[in-house]
DNA sequence: TGAATAGTGTCTTTGAGACAATATGCC
DNA sequence: GGCATATTGTCTCAAAGACACTATTCA
């Protein structure tokens, strides 16, 4: 064993194959496959998504429903193959632009962040498929339909998501347990937001994700003394979420990590 | 395109064939395949692993010396095959046993965390290989060396790494950049020490992979207000670093987060 | 005795948390 | 006016940083 990757590599069938390392199982030739026989084990690769946005002050889910068995009719999350010429977060960023419907180039400046690896041999009962699971942030859009495929790939309550097909329960409760601890430390909550926000619905994002209420004149204080986190907009122009005093505009500064953090209350991460 | 793991699976020799998404370019049969046409790509997956370790107060990487092309007789982390019946993690765990000779009952206990995965199409130039690399954290042992092919795994000090072979470089930079994250808000750095260690080694750590002096006393007096942190060794056990007053012992405590974090100086990290 | 490391105490500054008070809009 | 939201200000407490000082060992 030692190194991977260590030893020549045939072609064979326009296909790279690589010697697999001279473990003590070395029978070959088990089925007359055409592979060489000590070729490298293949695996599928697939991309997983976990699109979270906030809405109705609510962390929702972008899923889609499964058409085919196994888990036929079950929630899942969108995602699908990497194919052969594509690195895993380009496969990513292109199903996301297809499940969701956006176009091309709102999808191209999106924050899309890679959560982990999932290769748990039986996670997907017909094969061996490895998953690389990313995770998007997303203001509150008109509704995910657009093109195609989309059709099918609708938001969820993150507290109504049933059991969800493979193993995408424990990636979504992963990328939630991200996402809050990346709130704590970076400048991601704008991710949730719109091009311009104000501070409230910032602090909403931040509430929402976190689950907690958080007291307002701190939160104010705390993310204009963090430079770069966000920039007045010029000019008078305000918003109004319905009545109240017109808050003043904001958008997303050039800084990407908060020193110090904004750490949640408690300590502790709430479950 | 739609959920992936979608449609469904055949089994031909033997082997798992799942469909692929019917997109756009639908040609089939490219070069007479002895795969469905509609089949999954495949890839290799491997392996790779950032080891680290400080000694003489430096981090130090455990690599080994490449004998085939590719990269013949440069650097490249350890690593290797994951076997179809395992998970990515049990590959590595099993990597790192054979490739340190440490006893399975070591490595067994041992803190390894997955860092990310690396699908570039072209990271090995002679096929399509998906890594996912995990870090773990040692501390400083006798040396390396043990069983079979352990014989050619080395510690390095992490400044002298000349370039490795294929994106090693940037994985180990990325597993430096997430160790030295993770410090400032886990126990991680107690994953460096013995069983029984001083203060004064913990903090050598926090300098060692931070890069920056920091303050005895306050170092102490956050550390041990740290509840689960570190807990004192009864008895007068004491022990000498050299000539000096002898220090008291500690062990690691059940914590495993910080809170609040133990945030390095400067507010920013040093490239 | 002096060098070297371990450990204690204290002062200052910064930032977080709590919360009162004021401002501005809509009905 | 009355309600709802935005914004400013103040007070207090906890933690971090700086640093002086004491303690224990070895050469």
């Amino acid at each position: 064993m030692t190194t991977h990757q260590r030893q020549g590599v045939r072609e064979a069938d326009g296909r790279a194959a690589a010697a697999r390392d001279d473990e003590e199982d070395d029978q070959e030739g088990q089925d007359g496959q055409p592979y060489d026989p000590r070729a490298f084990p293949p695996f599928a690769v697939t991309v997983d998504l976990a699109v979270l946005t906030v809405r109705d002050s609510r962390l929702q889910v972008l899923l889609v429903r499964r058409g085919e068995s196994p888990y036929r009719g079950a929630w899942a999350l969108p995602g699908g193959f990497v194919r052969p010429e594509e690195s895993a977060g380009s496969a990513a960023r292109r199903e996301l632009a297809e499940e969701t419907g956006l176009g091309h180039d709102t999808v191209h400046g999106l924050h899309l962040e890679q959560l982990r690896t999932y290769s748990d041999p039986g996670r997907d009962p017909r094969m061996r498929v490895v998953s690389v699971a990313y995770t998007a942030l997303l203001p509150d859009l008109p509704e995910p339909r657009g093109g195609g495929d989309a059709a099918h790939a609708q938001w969820v309550p993150r507290d109504r998501t049933g059991p969800l097909a493979f193993d995408h329960d424990r990636i979504l409760a992963d990328a939630h347990d991200r996402i809050r601890a990346k709130l704590e430390y970076t400048c991601l909550a704008t991710g949730f937001c719109p091009p311009e926000f104000t501070l409230g619905e910032l602090q909403q994002v931040y509430e929402t994700v976190w689950g907690v209420p958080l007291d307002r004149p701190n939160f104010r204080r705390k993310v204009l003394a963090t430079p770069g986190f966000v920039e007045a907009v010029e000019g008078p122009p305000r918003r109004t979420g319905g009545r109240g005093k017109p808050a003043a505009l904001y958008r997303a500064g050039p800084a990407s990590a908060l020193h110090p953090p904004l750490l949640r209350p408690e300590g502790r991460p709430q479950p």
